[in-house]
DNA sequence: TTGACTTTCTACGTACTGTCGAATATTATG
DNA sequence: CATAATATTCGACAGTACGTAGAAAGTCAA
């Protein structure tokens, strides 16, 4: 059932070369533009200078974070996997269920058990422990 | 703590219009351009054919079906708010998970309790349920 | 036929991303 | 220092998505 393979794209929270280049940068931790370019080279074809404005514009977003460094500039995440996807999540989920908050449990549930099902454990704990905060909100 | 306000946008699954018609559509079920449009105009000032168009680009991504009525096209929705949502979480989720699966818990348990508490304890159940199937899987 | 209403077509503006070359600036070296 | 090698910045164009809407074409009833 469903594989509703329809709805593609929605997930896509950078292009293509960005995510490619902060994949990198979160993997190395940092890297002049041409270290990068020559990473993304090996597997994409592409030009320097496009590099440079894609990290530019990551720059401008607040996604890299770029230094100068002894006769370069250095380029690094402005945020680590986490705090990015956390931040992002944040605004995703408020997205979804705007539109519904039924339903939408179980997609999580399906996506998380299979890219990650260790997590399952950790998230039955966050969620008790939420509900121990709601009710002491409530109770107060 | 954190309210990163940084990421916006990141979240919108349709554009601001798009959004307008299929949440009136939801609500309606079914109706004509001009009704669409009727509605739409009530609190936002807009032409009769923006919204056609808009519309037709729905119709075109799957979002909406047009009919043939007794003297007009009507339109309603292709999926309903929950198969929508539930499709592209999928999709978002996995998105996300790409980046990062860690912390993402977090975030998903933040925003239900923030949207709708009750949905606590249905995610509570799903997550027993999937562990389950996932050690039966596993046993066999 | 004519006029009101419906539907389609075409097109423009903005924003985001990928893509670069040309120009400019900086660094290194003979 | 003068010049070659590098690094960095600028400006542009293409494609896609969305909002926007007028012009043109189609439909139907008086």
């Amino acid at each position: 059932m469903s594989k509703s393979a329809k709805f593609e794209g929605y997930g896509k929270l950078l292009g293509s070369l960005e995510q490619d280049i902060m994949e990198l940068l979160w993997n190395k931790g940092e890297a002049s533009g041409r270290e990068v370019h020559a990473n993304i080279a090996s597997s994409r074809q592409v030009a320097l200078t496009t590099v440079l404005t894609v990290l530019e514009r990551l720059a401008k977003k607040g996604l890299v974070r770029k230094t100068k460094g002894e006769s370069v500039f250095l380029f690094r995440p402005g945020y680590t996997r986490d705090e990015f996807a956390r931040a992002v999540s944040q605004d995703v989920f408020k997205g979804i269920m705007d539109i519904s908050s039924s339903g939408i449990c179980a997609s999580f549930v399906d996506a998380l058990a299979d890219s990650d099902p260790d997590e399952l454990e950790r998230l039955s704990a966050l969620i008790d422990s939420k509900k121990r905060e709601l009710q002491e909100k409530e109770g107060k």
